[in-house]
Order: structure tokens, then C-alpha cells, then sequence
RNA sequence: CGGCGCGUGGCUCAGUUUGGUAGAGUGCUGCGUUCGGGACGCAGAGGUCGCAGGUUCAAAUCCUGUCGCGCCGACCA
């Protein structure tokens, strides 16, 4: 009961302080440490194992929509990037510039990619010049600085590692269609693999990109019922083409102008596998994503028999899932706790009884769940765990989600549910930015989206002015 | 950038009010006993107290500045 005690006491539990459970956990499972310059974080092979199966499965999934990969320089001179208005005006203010090479000042000076939209276009510039050069699908897979005030693991740091794609094409519908079709992928991405429910939808003028036309985004419901925009896809249209010339001859051999889309998905969505899976105990990964699925831990090791067959045991199941063996001199009571800190998803338990049975003890991360299985099934019974597994984690994150949706029809019934209710809210907008701001102002709200797949009219009318409104939307308090 | 809190062995912190030999727990190394929910004994190694000035016979402690970290707010993936 006392080693229980020390166990909570480890990691603060979420009830009583969510950032700082945050904060501890990210620790704990030595996702991460901090480095020597603020905001930016050192990802540790926990973490960064993490990020790499993220990748690996994001890539495959966008190669088998006619992805590729490039890789841009991390500097951007100052005149590319100011060639759009508004894009410049959003990212100006964040961008950390380099300006002396060794000991001489620069004739321009460069900044360091907040985001590579400037020199893709530069790029496209020359590179297409025929409709049959269209369309360009790249992506490339990179870290980007931001300057940021406020820092915190993987939520906001000023270096993060991302993917960004960029495409062209030669038609508005083609590049809305790439726009909706990687936002899809994304979405898929989050539900299937992560575990993660979001809800799809569009940004309003006041929230979407710096230089888009439209954005759509993907959000997410963490545990302590606020939203993580976790992915966005954007329609540039022809903004970006004609401010950087971007121009191809089409089949009647007239001059038209490309329109883009980009979107990116970021180490950011580890913050959110953090805060919509873990518990007090710890991070809880979902089984498709975790570099370690299942650790072996052997119970007195020291018997005569018992670590080789938990390293038969290992290498049996190393042949159906990606399987580990504990063997180092802690106590058995300390792999327990250091294995639920890194959200490994199964453990199992290899004793003499279990041996003398034929048995071992399979326990479940998410519902510490004991279960006896015999060894003569074990290549069967762990991957159908691993997979119940996955599917439980994303059905009570949906339904986590589902229940803290509330409506508010009215500005009071809005405050009132922003004030007492974590979560989303829904409430019909009229479509004035004036509202957005009112609401943001007085109550902390943001317009999280316009969804695609809920239009329910819950009311004729704004929940903050009271005219005449057709567009639902999700609020709710953001990372 | 505003508010609050914090920088002392790898980690968590005590010591600062009232200046006087650098402390504890944990972790680490070695040996032995242990092992089904963070085991124990013995012996060791490890710190110019974030940094820079100042006051003083004497500074972890007082003063000034500066850098970093955490949380909340504004801004943002």
C-alpha cells in the first residue's frame, strides 16, 4: 500500500492539476527533456519513436495518393517571403531571422522557415510551365521555427517537426478536391491509428490560415475538455499563384494561373495522444502506434528456467507484434510502474506458477485488466488484445467526446455552459466577425469549425446577437 | 509581452527570514541477500548553490542586473 502511495505521488493526479499532470507525464515516459534554449525541447528515444511510426504511417498513406517527397531549404530571404500580403503579416511576427554569415552582415537577411508556402512557390515558378506539368504533389518532412512567447512540450515549441505538403493544380475544383482529400486523410489517420476522434470541419475567415482562402481542420476533445486543432488542409485558390507568377499554358495555349493547397500535421498530436489516453498512472499509447506493444516481464528471474523461456516467450510474439523482454536486476513491482509510465499497451507476467501452468498473465495498460493466457496461444490471444485494445481506447475517447458536446441557443446559455462546461459547444452563428470577437473577448471561446457532417439547424437564430443565422458551429476553449 | 511561482549533486527538495566548514531522499558504482505492484544491508563516487556584478573579515543566504524553467493571460500548429 505504501509503494502505492509513492506511485501517485509521482505523477500528479489530473483531477488536481491537469498542466502539471501534463507536464509530469511528458517526463516521466521520457518522451522528451528541455534543451538550453527556451522552447525548444530535446526528443528523447521514447518520444521521437513515437514521432517515427507517425511518419511512417502518415508517408504510406500519402503515397498511396500520389504523394512525394523534396526537401526545401530551411532559409527564406526576406523579399520571398513578403511577396503575400496576409501571409507575411501572419507569420511576421514569429519569425526568427539570421543575419550575419560568421562575422559579416548579410546583404538580405534570411528567416528560418516558420513554414515553407513562400518557397514552394518560388520553386513552382519555373518549375511548371504546361498543363501537363500539373498537378505537383509534394511533401516534404522537416522541423520549422516559430517564435513563440508562451512554450510547452510538444503543444507549442519553438522548433517542431512536421510534414508539410504542398500542391498545385490546374483547376479550382482540383485543388478543393486535394484540399477535402488530405484533410480526410488526416482525420482517417487520427481515428485509426491514434485512436483519436475528431471532428472535420471548415475554419472561419477569422481563424484560417494566413494567405489561404479557405482551411479545414481536423479537432480534437482532450481529456480536460479542451480543443487541439490537430491537422488543417488549405485552399490557397490563386492567391499565392499570382502574387509569385506561378502560371502554366492550358490546353487552348492560354496563360492560366496554378491554384495551391498545403497542409501539415505536427509533433503537436503527440500532446493530444497524451491528453485524450493517459491516465494518472501515466501515458497510454494506443496498440497500432506503440513502438513497444508488449513487454515480457519475468517473475523471479533468478529460478532455474524462467528467463528462457520468457525469452521464448519474446521471441514468439516478436514474430506476430513488436515485443520487448525486461531482463535487467529491478524488482518486478518496478517494471510494472515503469511500464505503465511509458504506456506500453500489454505486459506480460512470467512466473514459475505461470510456467508449472502452462499459463502467463497478460494485463491490459488501458484497463489494468488481468487476463490468464495459455502459452500455447499466445501468437492468437496478444494480437486479438492488441486489436480489442485499439478499438476500446477509440470508443471511449468517442464517447468522452460525445459526452461533453452541449448546446447553447442564447449568449447567457453560452456563457453559462463556457463557465460550468468543459467541451464543445455547438451554437448557431450568423456569420459576423463581430460576434466571433465578442465571444472570444467575454467568454474564451474560439470557433473551433464550421463541421461537414453535423448541419443540424439547432436554432434559427445567433447565439450571441440573436439575428438571423444558417451556420452551426463547434466553440470551445482551445490548446 | 503582462501576472504569479521557481533555479542548490543526474532527479526531487531542505537550508535563505536572522550571512559563519554544502545537507537529505532518490538515482548512480561495487558486493551480498531479495524478486507475483516501484525490495534491503554494507561500502563508495558525485555540487565553485543558474550566470555577472556589488556589499562584507566572511555570501547558497543581503543588494542590482541578467538568463532559464513552470503555470495563467494575449498570440499561434
Amino acid at each position: 500500500m505504501a509503494k502505492e502511495k509513492k506511485l501517485v505521488e509521482a505523477i500528479t493526479s489530473m483531477e488536481e492539476d491537469f498542466a502539471q499532470w501534463y507536464t509530469d507525464v511528458v517526463k516521466k515516459a521520457e518522451l522528451i527533456d528541455y534543451s538550453a534554449v527556451k522552447g525548444c525541447m530535446i526528443i528523447k528515444p521514447a518520444g521521437y519513436a513515437l514521432w517515427e511510426n507517425i511518419q511512417k504511417e502518415l508517408d504510406r498513406r500519402f503515397k498511396e495518393t500520389g504523394v512525394e517527397n523534396v526537401y526545401m531549404p530551411m532559409f527564406i530571404p526576406e523579399s520571398l517571403l513578403e511577396k503575400e500580403k496576409d501571409h507575411v503579416e501572419g507569420f511576421a511576427p514569429e519569425v526568427a531571422w539570421v543575419t550575419h554569415g560568421g562575422a559579416n552582415p548579410l546583404q538580405e537577411r534570411l528567416c528560418v522557415r516558420p513554414t515553407s508556402e513562400t518557397l514552394f512557390c518560388d520553386f513552382y515558378k519555373n518549375l511548371i510551365q504546361s498543363y501537363r506539368d500539373l498537378p505537383k504533389v509534394y511533401n516534404q518532412w522537416c522541423s520549422v521555427v516559430r517564435w513563440e512567447k508562451e512554450t510547452r512540450p510538444f503543444l507549442r515549441s519553438r522548433e517542431f517537426l512536421w510534414q508539410e505538403g504542398h500542391t498545385a493544380h490546374a483547376t479550382a475544383e482540383d485543388a478543393q478536391e486535394r484540399t477535402i482529400q488530405m484533410l480526410n486523410l488526416y482525420a482517417d489517420f487520427c481515428e485509426d491509428f491514434l485512436a483519436i476522434p475528431v471532428i472535420r470541419g471548415q475554419k472561419t475567415e477569422k481563424e484560417k490560415f494566413a494567405g489561404a482562402e479557405e482551411t479545414y481542420t481536423i479537432e480534437a476533445l482532450m481529456h480536460d475538455g479542451k480543443a487541439l486543432q490537430s491537422g488543417t488542409s488549405h485552399n490557397f485558390g490563386d492567391g499565392f499563384a499570382k502574387a509569385f507568377g506561378i502560371q502554366y499554358t492550358d490546353k487552348e495555349n492560354k496563360l492560366s494561373y496554378v491554384h495551391q493547397t498545403s497542409w501539415g500535421l505536427s509533433t503537436r498530436l503527440i500532446g493530444a495522444i497524451i491528453m485524450v489516453h493517459g491516465d494518472d498512472s501515466g501515458l497510454v499509447l494506443p496498440p497500432k502506434l506503440a513502438p513497444v506493444q508488449v513487454m515480457v516481464i519475468p517473475v523471479q528471474m533468478q529460478k532455474e528456467g524462467v528467463l528462457d523461456k520468457a525469452e521464448e516467450v519474446r521471441n514468439r510474439l516478436g514474430s506476430v507484434c513488436r515485443t520487448k523482454l525486461d531482463s535487467s536486476d529491478k524488482s518486478p513491482g518496478w517494471k510494472f510502474s515503469e511500464q505503465e509510465m511509458r504506456g506500453i499497451p500489454l505486459r506480460v507476467e512470467l512466473g514459475p506458477k505461470d510456467i508449472e501452468a502452462g499459463s502467463c498473465v497478460v494485463v491490459r495498460r488501458d484497463t489494468r485488466e488481468k487476463t490468464k493466457v495459455s502459452l500455447d496461444n499466445l501468437e492468437t490471444e496478444i494480437p486479438k488484445l492488441l486489436e480489442t485494445m485499439q478499438k476500446d481506447m477509440y470508443e471511449r475517447a468517442l464517447a468522452h467526446r460525445d459526452s461533453h458536446i452541449n448546446d447553447a441557443h442564447n449568449f447567457a446559455e453560452l456563457a453559462q455552459t463556457a463557465e460550468s462546461k468543459p467541451g464543445f459547444i455547438r451554437g448557431m452563428w450568423c456569420g459576423s466577425q463581430e460576434c466571433e470577437d465578442r465571444i472570444k473577448e467575454e467568454l474564451a471561446v474560439t470557433s473551433r469549425c464550421i463541421p461537414f457532417h453535423d448541419k443540424e439547424q439547432i436554432s434559427s437564430t445567433c447565439v450571441c446577437c440573436g439575428k438571423e443565422a444558417h451556420t452551426l458551429v463547434y466553440w470551445g476553449k482551445a490548446y
